[in-house]
DNA sequence: CAGTGAGCGAGCTTCCGCTTGACTT
C-alpha cells in the first residue's frame, strides 16, 4: 500500500513545478489553470428575480482539468487549495471545493494563501490553513455579475442604434472614453506663441555660463510675441548684470520601483519598442522557463501579472549581496527600500524580478532569444537598481539680475552615481516639460557679487503643444492609476477596442475612428454614470462593503441594478437611432434620405425604412477607381466588398458583370502562371491558393509577402503566428525565420 | 481549406477576469 499524499491546487502550471520542490514527496501539485467555470456566453445567466442568482457552467476546455483534479482528490487524504490570495483567486477556490464535494467528503479541504513563491513563503502558508473566504467569493460575484449585467444589456443598445456586433463595458467604454476626450481636447486645441530668452554671461576671467530670463520685475517672464521679446532683448542688451545669489545643494535621486505589469509594459514600449502582447508574451516566455542548457527549463522571472511593487524577503537579502559584491558597499543600502504599492492593489503576487540572482543576464543569454534577453536585462536591472543607494548630485544655482531681469542657470554634476549605474530612469523621471530645466557648466568663479558681461542674448520662439495622443503603454498607464482594469487584461482591452474598430493605430499613437467617436458620444449620452473614470471606483467600494460582511450581495446588486434597468426602461430607441439628415431625396420614393451605420462603414437609406427599402453608398465613400480597366467594358475597376471578403470588380455594375479576385502580386510557386489570391474559407478563416484554380490546386495558410528570401533568394516569404514567437515571416524555400524588419530569428528560439 | 461574391435594412452578436493551448496543412 503506497503512502497517500496531500493535494495542493494552484492557478498556473508552471507553478507546480515549483512547488513540488519545495512541498516534496508527501504532495501532488495540480494546476486549475486559471477559473473553471462561468457564466455562460449566449444568454444573460444571470437570474435578477432570485436574488440575481448566477447560473455556472464549465468553460469549454476545463472539462478535463475539473476531472483530473477529482481524481487527484479522490487519491489524497487532504486537500490545500493555493489559488490566489486575491479575490478572483478566492472565487476559483470556492468553484473548484464544490467541484471535488463528492470526492472530499470525509477530508479535510483547506484553503491556504501563498503570497510569495519562495521556500518560505510557501512554508508559512502551509502552517496556517484556512477556509474558503465566503464574503470574498460573494464581492468577486458581485463584480462579475455586474460586469455581466453592463456589457449584455448595453451592447444590444448599441446593436439597436448603431448596428449590431459592437459591444460596451464597464472597462472597454472607459478606455474608449478616455482616447475619444483626448482626441476632442486635440481638436480643440488652440495653439499659443510664447517666447523666452537666454543669454551668455563672461565673469572677469572671461570663463562663460548660460542662463534662462525667468522673472521681469519680480514675475513669472511671460513673453507673448516677437514684438515685445524684440524690446526685451534690446533692453537686456543695455544692461549692467550681477551675480545675485549663487546656492549650492546636494540633491538625491531614488530609483524607481521594481516593475509591476503596467510600468513594465511602458518601459518595454518606450526602451524596447514593444507592444503591451509582445511584452506580455515574452515576460511569459521567461516566466515559464528557458532550457539553460544542462539544468533543463528554468524559470527566470517571478509571475509578470502583478500590481504589487512588494519583494520577498529572500530576494531582498540575495539584492543586498549581490550589490555589495558586484558593485561595492557604497551601492548597498543598509536596510532593503520599500516602495509603496498603489492604493488599492490586490498584492496577489510580488513585483516582477528575476526569480535568481544566479542567473544573470550575462550568464544565460547564449539561451536566450534577442527580444527574451532584452526583456529580461530590463527587468534584471531595474530591479537590481531598485535597491541601490540614491544617485547624488551637486548642484549650483544661479541669479543673476540687473534692473527689473532675473536670469537663472542651473548646473550640476554627479557626486555619486548610485543606482544610475545600473538602470538610468533619470530622463524619464524629471520628464515633465514645464520644471525642465536647461542644465549646464557653471565655472568656479562664479560668485555673489560678481559683476558680468552679457555677451549673447537671443530670443527663442515656442508654441504650445496639444496634449499627446495615448499609446498602447501610456493609455494602460492612465488605466492602471484609474484602477480600471487588472494586469491579466490590460493588454486586451486594449485590442480589444481596436478589434471593434473604435480605435486605430498609427506610429503606435492610439486615434479614435469616427465609429468610436460616434459609440463614445451615445453611450456618454444615455449611460454617463456608467462609462466615467469613478464608476469602478465606487464599485470598488461597493465590493469592499460585500467582502467585509457590511453589506448583502442582494443589496449592493439591488442599488446598482434597480436605477440601471429604469434608465435602460426610459430610452426611446427610435430617437436614440443614431442618423444624420441629408439633402438626398430616395429615387424610389422620394422621401429624404439619411446616414446610417452599417458592417461596412456609414451609408444612405431611405427615412421610409421599413416601407422603402432603399440604401446606396454615400458619395465620397465609394470605392477608389484602380489604375487597371475593366477589359470588357474598359470602365475603371473597383475594389468591392461581399460577404466573402474584398474583391475586384467593374464599377459599371450592374451593367457589366466582370469580376476577378485580388492578387498578391506573387506568381503560384506550383504553376507558375496563375498567381497567389487570397480567401476566405467556410469557417472564415483566410488562407492562399493559386488564380488558377481549379486547373492548378496550390494552396496554403501562411499569408506570402512579396519579399525574396535574404538567404536562399526564394521568391517570396510566408508570415506566420505563434504563441511563442508572435509573428514572424520564414521561407518556404530553406526553411529560415526572420522577424518583421528581416532580421534572421534567433535559432534557439526555434528549438524552443 | 475553394469557385462564389454586388451590402449594410435581421439570423444570435455582447461583458471582465483567471489561465494556457495546438485537428496542422
Amino acid at each position: 500500500m503506497v503512502k497517500s499524499k496531500s493535494l495542493v491546487i494552484v492557478e498556473s502550471p508552471s507553478k507546480t513545478k515549483t512547488l513540488k520542490k519545495f512541498l516534496g514527496k508527501d504532495f501532488v501539485v495540480e494546476a486549475s489553470v486559471g477559473h473553471i467555470k462561468n457564466l455562460p456566453d449566449k444568454e444573460l445567466g444571470v437570474e435578477i428575480g432570485d436574488g440575481y442568482k448566477p447560473k455556472y457552467v464549465t468553460i469549454r476546455g476545463k472539462g478535463n482539468v475539473i476531472k483530473k483534479l477529482k481524481q487527484s482528490a479522490k487519491k489524497a487524504d487532504a486537500v490545500y487549495i493555493a489559488t490566489d490570495p486575491d479575490r478572483e483567486g478566492e472565487a476559483i477556490a470556492w468553484h473548484i471545493a464544490r467541484e471535488i464535494a463528492k470526492e472530499t467528503e470525509k477530508k479535510p479541504v483547506h484553503r491556504i494563501l501563498v503570497n510569495e513563491i519562495t521556500k518560505s513563503g510557501v512554508t508559512a502558508a502551509m502552517k496556517s490553513p484556512g477556509a474558503i473566504n465566503e464574503m470574498l467569493v460573494q464581492s468577486q460575484q458581485a463584480r462579475r455579475v455586474m460586469d455581466r449585467l453592463v456589457g449584455y444589456k448595453v451592447s444590444p443598445f448599441l446593436w439597436k442604434t448603431i448596428y449590431k456586433g459592437l459591444s460596451a463595458g464597464r472597462v472597454q467604454s472607459v478606455a474608449l472614453h478616455l482616447v475619444c476626450e483626448r482626441e476632442r481636447e486635440i481638436q480643440a486645441f488652440k495653439q499659443r506663441e510664447y517666447w523666452s530668452i537666454t543669454a551668455e554671461f563672461a565673469i572677469p576671467t572671461g570663463e562663460q555660463y548660460h542662463g534662462k530670463l525667468v522673472k521681469i520685475a519680480g514675475k513669472k517672464a511671460d513673453i507673448p510675441d516677437e514684438k515685445t521679446v524684440g524690446k526685451y532683448v534690446d533692453d537686456i542688451r543695455k544692461q549692467q548684470f550681477t551675480i545675485s545669489d549663487v546656492t549650492r545643494k546636494e540633491v538625491k535621486r531614488n530609483p524607481s520601483p521594481p516593475f509591476t505589469t503596467s510600468s513594465l509594459q511602458q518601459a518595454a514600449s518606450s526602451r524596447l519598442r514593444f507592444g503591451t502582447k509582445k511584452t506580455m508574451r515574452v515576460a511569459q516566455q521567461l516566466y515559464e522557463g528557458v532550457e539553460l542548457g544542462a539544468e533543463g527549463a528554468v524559470g527566470l522571472i517571478t509571475y509578470m501579472r502583478t500590481d504589487s511593487t512588494r519583494i520577498a524577503p529572500e530576494a531582498l537579502k540575495a539584492a543586498s549581496s549581490f550589490i555589495k559584491d558586484i558593485y561595492g558597499a557604497e551601492f548597498a543600502l543598509k536596510s532593503p527600500r520599500v516602495f509603496k504599492s498603489k492604493a488599492r492593489a490586490q498584492d496577489a503576487h510580488e513585483a516582477i524580478r528575476p526569480a535568481s540572482l544566479e542567473n544573470t543576464p550575462e550568464k544565460v543569454k547564449p539561451y536566450l532569444s534577442r527580444e527574451q534577453y532584452a526583456l529580461y536585462e530590463l527587468i534584471w536591472t531595474r530591479f537590481i537598481a531598485s535597491q541601490m543607494a540614491p544617485a547624488v548630485l551637486d548642484q549650483i544655482v544661479v541669479v543673476t539680475e540687473a534692473g527689473k531681469y532675473q536670469f537663472k542657470s542651473v548646473g550640476s554634476t554627479y557626486k555619486f552615481r548610485g543606482y544610475l549605474q545600473v538602470y538610468d530612469d533619470f530622463a524619464a523621471q524629471s520628464r515633465s516639460e514645464d520644471e525642465a530645466e536647461e542644465e549646464s557648466l557653471i565655472p568656479a568663479g562664479v560668485a555673489k557679487g560678481v559683476d558680468v558681461k552679457t555677451s549673447d542674448v537671443n530670443p527663442h520662439q515656442h508654441f504650445t503643444k496639444p496634449p499627446p495622443r495615448f499609446t498602447e503603454s501610456s493609455l494602460v498607464k492612465e488605466l492602471d492609476t484609474l484602477g480600471i482594469g487588472r494586469p491579466s487584461t490590460y493588454a486586451l482591452i486594449v485590442s480589444t477596442i481596436q478589434d471593434r474598430g473604435y480605435v486605430e493605430q498609427k506610429d503606435r499613437r492610439l486615434y479614435a475612428t469616427e465609429l468610436g467617436m460616434d459609440v463614445d458620444k451615445i453611450l456618454q449620452k444615455y449611460f454617463e454614470q456608467i462609462f466615467n473614470v469613478n464608476f469602478t471606483a465606487e464599485m470598488e467600494q461597493e465590493l469592499d462593503t460585500i467582502a467585509t460582511g457590511e453589506r448583502d450581495y442582494v443589496k449592493v446588486l439591488d442599488e446598482f441594478y434597480r436605477p440601471f434597468s429604469k434608465l435602460l426602461e426610459s430610452i426611446d430607441v427610435e430617437k436614440a437611432t443614431l442618423v444624420e439628415e441629408t439633402d438626398e431625396k430616395c429615387e424610389k420614393c422620394g422621401s429624404g434620405m439619411i446616414i446610417r451605420w452599417g458592417r461596412n462603414g456609414k451609408f444612405l437609406a431611405c427615412s421610409k425604412y421599413p416601407e422603402c427599402k432603399n440604401t446606396k453608398p454615400l458619395p465620397g465613400t465609394e470605392p477608389p477607381a484602380l489604375d487597371e480597366k475593366c477589359p470588357e467594358c474598359g470602365n475603371p475597376l473597383v475594389i468591392k466588398q461581399s460577404r466573402y471578403g474584398q474583391f475586384i470588380g467593374c464599377s459599371a455594375y450592374p451593367e457589366c458583370r466582370f469580376t476577378k479576385p485580388i492578387t498578391l502580386g506573387i506568381a503560384c510557386p506550383k504553376c507558375n502562371e496563375g498567381e497567389i489570391v487570397e480567401r476566405k474559407s467556410g469557417r472564415g478563416r483566410f488562407f492562399y491558393g493559386c488564380s488558377k484554380y481549379p486547373q492548378c490546386d496550390f494552396v496554403s495558410w501562411d499569408k506570402p509577402v512579396p519579399h525574396a528570401c535574404p538567404a536562399c533568394q526564394h521568391p517570396y516569404l510566408v508570415s506566420k503566428f505563434t504563441q511563442r514567437k508572435g509573428e514572424f515571416l520564414k521561407c518556404p524555400g530553406c526553411k529560415k525565420e526572420f522577424d518583421r524588419e528581416l532580421e534572421p530569428l534567433d535559432q534557439v528560439d526555434i528549438a524552443a
